[in-house]
DNA sequence: TACTCAAACTACCAAGCGTTAGATAAGCAC
DNA sequence: GTGCTTATCTAACGCTTGGTAGTTTGAGTA
């Protein structure tokens, strides 16, 4: 029967979801480090020896929870992009989409930001970087479009633009006043006015 | 002899200082639950077990490497207010220390930001928020001070520009084009021009 | 009914963890 | 020089860590 391979694929991949979300959802809001396999595991009712059932170490874990959220992230601004034409309500869009995947419910993109600050040493470290790298590609495409005044530094404005966004995660509540969206629109237009004295048309 | 009394608090605190220093760095860089305290001990020259007659626990040597980092930003900041009195100037100055101090050589303002993210729980989370705090209050005078038109979220201004500032810690390398001060200088005029349409006479 | 196999469990390992207690050696005070 | 203090080391404690090996379970297949 189809039926029935496909509902036991489709049970061996919840399961791995499952604990692929748990484990995110506790890096997340303890740390890589300061979460054990057995947190994991507990949290989503198993034993510890079993998780190695779905995957070959802890690092393993990691790194696909991390490969999953930045895919999320980049996914949904890809998606933001491919609706807009005009640069600045191109790369707005692209903000929203960033901040609401960033802070929206899955765990999976709140495992890409913290983590990050350089902890991880060797291979691992370089694996999650290269996860990032086209991300990061794609930021700087919708920068460039914004074809800048001389005067200002197009990295510096991407690299602060993005400070901004992701600090976000740091004071966000969902019972706040405001929505991802609107901080991300908000914060976007803090750094629009001045830069784009010639070209105000689309306000 | 008053000599004698002297040197010998100079050297007791001298030891402190350095395994907070060690301490402080190796947090920063691993994180604090990566990090050992025969790691510390390690790199101050000592053992394990002699770091437990400077300090009471792995947590207390937190506290206050935490604590002297945001002493030494705050006071940094304050020193740098009192030399303005002009509100955009002000705010500018006070950024750059932030900056400076956040992205210099001591290694415990770099305790600061990345361990955050909620990271912590119980007693230990809250007594780092309250040493935050009045750093935190700190800012928001500055803020208040600009009277921002009423467009603008002056709270939503303050976190965005303590992201764009913060997350310089996240890709600022000493070998890099710009200097901290220079890098606060200009993330400050992208969030100023168009909020100061009618104030712009100290530019 | 007997066989297969995914998916879990049980029980353990060696290493490392934070922390403690007691011994030790040097320096100052009387 | 005897005694107190400071700063360290030694050695161990109980516990947790990431990971492994072998066993059991239960459902699907022949």
């Amino acid at each position: 029967m189809s039926n029935n391979k496909s509902s036991k694929t489709a049970a061996k991949g919840a399961r791995r979801d499952d604990i692929l979300r748990a484990a995110a959802a506790l890096f997340a809001s303890k740390g890589y480090a300061a979460t054990s396999i057995r947190d994991i595991a507990d949290s989503v009712g198993l034993l510890s020896g079993s998780l190695y059932y779905h995957f070959a170490s802890k690092e393993e874990i990691l790194l696909e929870a991390h490969a999953r959220g930045v895919a999320q992230v980049t996914e949904a601004v890809r998606a933001a992009i491919a609706a807009h034409s005009q640069p600045w309500q191109t790369i707005t869009a692209a903000c929203q989409a960033h901040l609401s995947v960033l802070l929206g419910p899955s765990p999976f993109s709140q495992v890409i930001t913290p983590q990050f600050p350089g902890s991880f040493e060797g291979t691992l470290r370089q694996t999650l970087l290269d996860q990032r790298n086209d991300y990061e590609a794609l930021l700087k495409g919708l920068v460039a479009d914004l074809s800048l005044p001389d005067k200002v530094d197009a990295r510096l404005f991407r690299l602060a633009l993005l400070g901004a966004l992701n600090w976000a995660q740091t004071w966000y509540r969902e019972s706040g006043p405001s929505s991802p969206e609107e901080i991300a629109n908000d914060i976007i237009d803090m750094f629009r006015n001045q830069l784009d004295e010639s070209d105000s048309s689309t306000r």
